[in-house]
DNA sequence: GTGCTGACACAGG
DNA sequence: ACCTGTGCCAGCA
């Protein structure tokens, strides 16, 4: 059995409650907890991150986790969220979260 | 105790 | 749009 902190557990809980098609940022949620920053929001989904979907959360500006840009790109996809699509044909070059509409800020419920 | 590091945020150039 | 520096908070050598 898992002896997670109850922080780290916060923190996930709140990370599954993010709707499919929305995202929050590392500072957003730490700001919903009330507690702590978003280095330790960052920390604990670095350690226990591998249960819940953390595709949906990314950083401030909407650039995604260095090395799993793809990974997340195929979810987002998936998913329907809201993309800014790089310029047609710019090879190489990923796509990033279109924060004003993919901000969730956990008030409307699924 | 001291200093570096990190799945961050923000301001300036 | 990109890079750099500074601030923040906790973990680790």
């Amino acid at each position: 059995m898992e002896e997670l902190p109850e922080y780290a557990e916060r923190v996930l809980e709140v990370v599954e409650l993010i709707p499919p098609g929305r995202v929050m940022t590392y500072g957003d949620i730490a700001e919903w907890l009330g507690e702590g920053g978003p280095r330790q929001v960052g920390r604990v989904l670095a350690l226990y991150g591998g249960g819940v979907p953390w595709w949906r959360v990314v950083r401030s500006d909407g650039t995604l986790l260095p090395g799993h840009e793809v990974r997340a790109v195929g979810r987002y996809r998936t998913e329907g969220t809201p993309l800014r699509e790089a310029p047609r044909g710019a090879t190489g070059h990923v796509p990033r979260i279109d924060m004003r509409r993919a901000r969730w800020d956990g008030m409307s419920t699924p």
